[in-house]
DNA sequence: ACGGATCCATGAGTGGCTCAAGTAACCTGG
DNA sequence: CCAGGTTACTTGAGCCACTCATGGATCCGT
């Protein structure tokens, strides 16, 4: 019983991936590597921390910081109190990168914006129901 | 200016993005074959439809398909009124996998089970507003 | 100081994706 | 009818994301 709203969802998600993925190639970027940087916000992660923000091997991380920091757009370095920790500092150039792919991706506020003050509100509402973390079996 | 209704969208299309990988890879299936599968809905598309449909390369396809029909689920077969085109055709097992993978995704119709009759039509209109094409600006 | 745990890197392997070049089949004009 | 262009797909090279297994360095508790 796959209905009309299934398929309004498909096409959103679907719309919205593709909108990031252009906006980060637009600036010379993947998407992964996108949202490393953007995770980056908070400076001075270590490897580890950045694994767990992205969901994804730690492994995988040292390969994006690696493409990243070859591009200039990110620094790894030692940290002092622990030498077997790394952590991952944006370069000026990789928060002009970030600040470029966060302007390239007006999807969601070009498309918000053709909501009133009241149907964003309505929008919000739903989200969070539908967010809402599962209800937790008994144990 | 993001908003808390950015990051709701974002966190969405993260959640829905991942359930659908999930529900794949449960059936032994990428991401970007359970598309195909569900491509094959139509059978016996040929495979410059499918590049089409999936918004690829061509080459991709042949990629994809090839995986596929190695692990059973498709075939090729020449089309007899030009020889040039293949047409993909979805095997019995591929069709049961098709389905394993709609059965595994139910994070949409179980988070969508939350909303009343009425909130359900409310997103719709949204989604509909949202999704609306763009305005074309003036030849 | 030893042994286990932690953090990261490396290497191998899979897949998805793209582009460029190739091949086979079709089609059209002379 | 056949030469040349077009179309449909494949092949090959190359990049990136991602995972798993392994290894090396560092830390920490006993």
């Amino acid at each position: 019983m796959t209905g009309p709203l299934d398929q309004q969802l498909w096409d959103f998600v679907y719309a919205y991936d593709a909108a990031y993925d252009r906006a980060a190639r637009a600036v010379g970027l993947s998407a992964a590597q996108a949202c490393l940087l953007d995770a980056l916000t908070e400076d001075g992660r270590s490897m580890g921390e950045l694994a767990a923000a992205l969901l994804c091997d730690a492994s995988n991380v040292t390969q994006l910081v690696t493409r990243l920091e070859a591009g200039g757009l990110v620094t790894r370095s030692a940290d002092p109190d622990d030498r077997r920790v790394k952590r991952v500092s944006i370069t000026t150039e990789g928060r002009r990168a970030h600040r470029a792919v966060r302007r390239a991706f007006d999807f969601p506020s070009g498309r918000l914006a053709r909501l009133t003050e009241g149907e964003r509100a309505q929008l919000s509402g739903l989200l969070a129901t539908l967010l809402a973390p599962e209800a937790s079996p008994p144990s």
